[in-house]
DNA sequence: TTCAATACATTGGAGTCTTATGTAAGACGG
DNA sequence: CCGTCTTACATAAGACTCCAATGTATTGAA
């Protein structure tokens, strides 16, 4: 597990890229989801998740729907359109932010 | 100027790595090197830098001397021997994060 | 001589995450 | 059948980091 200060800021951009990728998530899924890619290396905890998602769902780039599993109820989260415009920003920030680290830390990227 | 919460937690990392590169520095020095090497994308703002500098100063990172220049005096930071190994640490975790971050967002990245 | 740049620093507040706690259903072993 | 783990939602208190604003003071250029 690697320094988690530098997560900070990066969940919001986590959620709604993998909201993108595979459609309708339901929140503990997100967190299954992201520690399976990670290797494990990366825990979103619940008490980060789930006040990040309302927070996305009340700006209006997610929206929900309640799937009844039994007696369970899973809350379900969509992109809306504009959570989909905002996801390409998103990512293409992220980009470019790593890249002026790459400059600022003059070091390069290793593949 | 991309989102400003990305480089949450990468402050003291660009700080230290700056440091190991170019030796002594002073703070203003510092926040001038990282407006030039982003090309201006990158401000570190004095209210960041400041106490930031003071921490790892307290955590026996860094070690200050201070430095006449006429009537005025720039405080020069040096990494300590602690500091020097803390770097490699760093980078190390940076670029581990950027790796994580690549898979969980399912991108690869772009040179 | 006034303004911009240099150079240090602190304070208040916002935002984000962690830890802890709470509720409740389903699965599975002993 | 009972405890415990996993699933699944959620909130609250507190820490930490950073930003914006403010303050002081020197230097240099218009």
């Amino acid at each position: 597990m690697h320094s988690p200060e530098l997560l900070k800021g990066s969940l919001q951009t986590i959620i709604l890229k993998l909201l993108a990728n595979n459609g309708r998530m339901y929140g503990y899924e997100i967190t299954q989801k992201v520690k399976e890619l990670s290797d494990g290396s990366l825990i979103v905890s619940e008490g980060a998740l789930y006040p990040t998602l309302h927070k996305l769902e009340s700006e209006g780039l997610l929206t929900t729907e309640k799937i009844s599993m039994g007696k369970r109820v899973r809350k379900y989260y969509t992109l809306t359109s504009n959570g989909k415009a905002n996801v390409v920003e998103r990512v293409k920030d992220f980009e470019a932010f790593i890249e002026t680290m790459f400059k600022v830390l003059q070091i390069s990227p290793q593949l």
